[in-house]
DNA sequence: TTTTAGCACTCAACTAAATAGAGTGCTAAT
DNA sequence: ATTAGCACTCTATTTAGTTGAGTGCTAAAA
């Protein structure tokens, strides 16, 4: 799809979105040919950026100023040019693990991570509370809290618990209660919970309706908080760093970084913003790519973390366009490693 | 302290402050008497501006400025001149119970009204979750999870729901863990939460540590667990509205502004923001009022919320000395009152 | 054919001066 | 005690002028 470009001009391009990452500015010619040893005098580089521009990879903002590096500009740099040879992840990992051993409960793993992360790229970022696919329930608890209402306790085995209140209208006695947690616990824990489906559910209602006295309406509800643990349609996320945002000069235009801070206040958009195809493991989305137009001229990197094979929450970043993109891809790859198998591995 | 006004200087005061609100700019002696029917000219408000200004109500940015408002001005206002005769409450009250309705467990409450009080203020808000004093625990359960992990859940009588794990040394066959759980349930539920003090604490370790062959490094660390649960040193915060910040014009300065937002993204500093004293049931800080000086060209109005008399939570509203005070004040009593029927209530 | 030196041209950004106008404080009359 | 009137102050806005970074083109050099 994208056309590769010749060494040179790959060269130029390269280094003016260096220049400019550094700079927030526009880059001129002579700048590079002076900063950067090239070996061409700033005329060639000229004529090279006249054409980078047509090519659409250059942006010029007015006819007197050096050129800005356009989303296809970025794109290029990061699919092909930027060497994406890491970060020193040691003293990342160490904090990692103090927040590991400090926190307790997924609440504060998660936002003490999104702290620390945003701590380390500089830049706002957001990271949704996991998903427990792949796990298996290896405890399930039904408690009786007064007479209309449950309480529905559940332990995956890497070691996180769900709670869901469930309000029912029809009394039951303490052994009632433990019959169907025992059926419960016989028909739901030790299983993959991507297996608890929707076919699987319907098996276990009929047979615990053919045994026991439990009214249709109060299965329904036990049944749905249980979907609902299992595959929540409400996720938590987290957000951290957003007065970072005030760093960048690109938002110095306070209409536009109303709109974005606009967005980073509401969960919907938040979530809307860090969506990201399951199977990737890692995603950088530039400027345009961003479906919201409010957030065009931001990138946001985007990466999966996960129980198994399975995506279980997404790691997000934001930035301007000129995001510092190795080393945030970097760290966000590290931090979702190590998400990973914490929130695997907590139990093991 | 503050010594009264005589009526005129009240009412030239009382209109400078609220033509203030509304248009942000110094006051003029001009515009007050053209909108204001107090029945003096110009000239004499300009001789009474003059006298409130030397008194400390007023400030002059520059000679040929109108007037504006200090911190003792704001104060003069909100504690004698202002009119508290509160907002339509109707809409409010009926998205509250909306709110209540359609979420379910304490962080969502809890979240929900924050961004909903920062929509009816338009001012960033700011809510603690509810410590649980005054309350009883109506169950407790020990559950194993591994064999070095225990869950303990508790349950307080108005139906919210606390969790912790707990990782144990020594394993602990079921039926220990049922006699334990059992023993709990005994000693501490159904009393108010207020009376499971360290004392009693001791008691019930004695005890235990006599019947059962517990060591006493495990019963620490339950006893621990429950004490956090119990009198939590970390209460989540929650935060809505920062993007209103940028609504006011006094934040159009992006170094103030950054470090505001500073304030509200880290946990700490926010939680100091809003500390007031728990037996006040509404505070107002104005500019200098407040400690941290970052916030003292801003006020914040803050109230408890109660579970009976015990206050176990804070609602804050931050924004520009010059807030609409009135509006806030209102609304914030409102939330603080219904807010604390709903987590008093849920269980009812 | 490619590269480069040289130069005229462009345009935002900065500076300085001029102007407008909102508001004050004082004085003298009511 | 109040107010009309006026000189004075000071910011904000406008206007004009200047600077300088950077381009694009041309013609010579490699």
């Amino acid at each position: 799809m994208v056309k590769n470009l010749d060494r040179r001009k790959s060269s130029i391009l390269h280094a003016i979105i260096q220049e400019h990452i550094i700079t927030a500015s526009p880059v001129g010619s002579r700048t590079i040919a002076k900063k950067y040893d090239l070996g061409v005098s700033s005329a060639t580089i000229r004529n090279e950026m006249a054409d980078l521009e047509e090519l659409g990879y250059l942006e010029q903002p007015h006819t007197s100023a050096g050129r800005i590096p356009s989303d296809k500009g970025y794109r290029y740099y990061v699919d092909i040019l930027m060497n994406n040879k890491g970060i020193n992840s040691d003293k990342l990992i160490k904090t990692l693990s103090e927040i590991t051993k400090a926190k307790k409960g997924i609440h504060g793993i998660v936002s003490g991570i999104t702290n620390m992360l945003s701590e380390f790229t500089k830049y706002a970022t957001m990271i949704t509370e996991p998903e427990f696919k792949n796990t298996k329930l290896s405890e399930v608890q039904l408690i009786k809290v007064t007479n209309n209402k449950l309480l529905l306790v559940m332990v995956t085995d890497n070691g996180f618990v769900s709670d869901k209140m469930i309000n029912i209208q029809q009394d039951l006695d303490k052994r009632k209660i433990r019959y169907i947690n025992n059926f419960l616990v016989n028909k739901i824990t030790d299983k993959n919970i991507n297996n608890l489906d929707k076919n699987y559910f319907d098996e276990i209602e009929d047979e615990l309706l053919k045994k026991i006295n439990l009214s249709q309406q109060l299965f329904n509800i036990i049944n749905k908080e249980i979907k609902e643990i299992i595959d929540p349609r409400d996720v938590n996320i987290y957000i951290g760093g957003t007065s970072y945002i005030l760093d960048q000069p690109e938002f110095n235009d306070i209409e536009y970084l109303k709109k974005v801070l606009n967005i980073l206040d509401h969960e919907d958009t938040l979530k809307k913003l860090i969506t990201a195809e399951n199977n990737k493991e890692i995603e950088v989305r530039i400027g345009h790519e961003n479906e919201m137009k409010e957030m065009q001229r931001c990138s946001v990197v985007i990466a999966n973390y996960t129980i198994g094979d399975k995506a279980v929450g997404k790691i997000g970043v934001l930035g301007p366009t000129r995001m510092e993109y190795p080393r945030v891809i970097s760290t966000v790859n590290i931090v979702s490693d190590i998400l990973s198998k914490i929130i695997s591995e907590v139990n093991k």
